[in-house]
DNA sequence: CGCTACTTTGATATTTTTCAATCTTGGTGG
DNA sequence: CCACCAAGATTGAAAAATATCAAAGTAGCG
């Protein structure tokens, strides 16, 4: 079967009712990819690139095709807290009040598909298929993002760390991933923004679980899952 | 005008592209209601009444009409940790993989509608209106969500309580609070739980944030607020 | 009116933050 | 091709904050 080019635009979730293995899946049908497609505009970023900046007037959403982006927030206090970390497939860029909430950056080199907003509602309005599957997508971004929250309770790094590292696994298909390493395209600083701690706890609970024969590093941006089972528990509870 | 029933079927969220005030508004047209309450069963529970557990089939999705509600996980540790607080026009129940995430109990006598999840998702697949509606308040609520992981990630108690308390009554239509006091059904080992914080830590702060002079309680379960500016500065960043 | 559950308060211990210095890595230019 | 530079990452020591353990105080409810 023909592998589908890594820049194509879709969306993948974890539908309400899926008997499957609980692995995110492409919701589009080729037809309704289609139709998204000749109403976007295909954009190819480097590193770095600014998509929208945080509470600017909000025109367009977005889908990451390929690639990887941050939504963060700068604080009053110059801290940067970090929203969400988007992938293939991933949507971004919903507005409050017709405002962008966060400011998103492509923290590699990506390919972005961006849709003007008007044009996309209207869609949306008129083909209750295609509304349904953004609902699976936001309603798929709920509950991650609850499944955070809940993570974010704990006050041990290493716990934070660990749930961390599951969930990128978790945005990824797991046929793309090379054997058990996880991609980290972000910084160090990005990873404490996200997880609300320093970054010096952050190398710190990376470092112990090093030296706990947890983890190995390929470099700064790709970790190995050395033991499976130890890092689960690690992330599921303390 | 007439004053709609406290305990009608309503879902309020705050739009894409809304002019407005930024405050959530009442989505639904009459008709959708009526459609709605025509396939929903309508509930009144007691305080601790629980909907249903964590990780069981997932067959009916909840309006909470009026009352509060808690959504919480039992960790392996024994703690509990609080997903969310639902209020009137809160949708919650929405499953992954066919089963609820998390356990969701009354906290003070509440109404509530049932809706099964079969007969929504075919309501939601051929009314694309509805379909939308419920797409912006799931999008809300991913925006809360969002919006409370920033907050997550400091460190000080007082904060996380500043903002916990604007959260609160944000979700409450104005016009239903009595003059600037916020209702706290929940106990402080419930605020603990939505915080990540233990309950001594939550007790210290808002009794350090009454010192202040910023706090004044009526009772265990309602807060004035009497220094909204400084409450606005300490929940905004540190 | 008294019980029970919840809340507040107190003292110690654990953890992370902070501030500072050193070390790596990736890229640049000689 | 190698050395250097700069940004990012790691490591170290001290300080601040919350967690934890324990006890006393309140409030609501029968």
């Amino acid at each position: 079967m023909p592998r589908r080019a890594i820049d194509a635009l879709s969306i993948r979730a974890t539908p309400f009712d899926l008997m499957g293995n609980g692995e995110p899946v492409p919701l589009l049908t080729s037809a309704q990819r289609q139709q998204l497609v000749s109403v976007a505009t295909k954009l190819t970023v480097r590193a770095g690139h600014v998509l929208y900046r945080e509470d600017t007037v909000a025109t367009s959403i977005f889908v990451c095709a390929d690639g990887a982006v941050k939504s963060f927030r700068e604080l009053p206090s110059g801290t940067r807290r970090v929203a969400m970390f988007l992938f293939g497939g991933d949507i971004f860029g919903l507005a409050e009040n017709g405002r962008y909430v966060n400011t998103a950056q492509a923290i590699v080199p990506s390919t972005i598909y961006r849709l003007p907003v008007d044009v996309l509602t209207a869609l949306l309005r008129q083909d209750p298929e295609l509304d349904f599957q953004f609902l699976c997508k936001v309603t798929h971004e709920l509950r991650e993002a609850q499944r955070r929250i809940i993570a974010m309770g704990r006050r041990d790094a290493t716990g934070r760390v660990a749930m961390f590292l599951l969930m990128i696994r978790r945005r990824h298909p797991s046929g793309r991933l090379q054997g058990n390493a996880i991609p980290l395209p972000m910084s160090r600083s990005d990873i404490a923004g996200y997880l609300g701690l320093s970054l010096e706890a952050v190398s710190r609970a990376t470092g112990s679980m090093v030296k706990d024969g947890m983890l190995a590093f390929d470099g700064r941006h790709s970790v190995r899952v050395l033991d499976q089972e130890r890092l689960d528990k690690l992330a599921a509870d303390l």
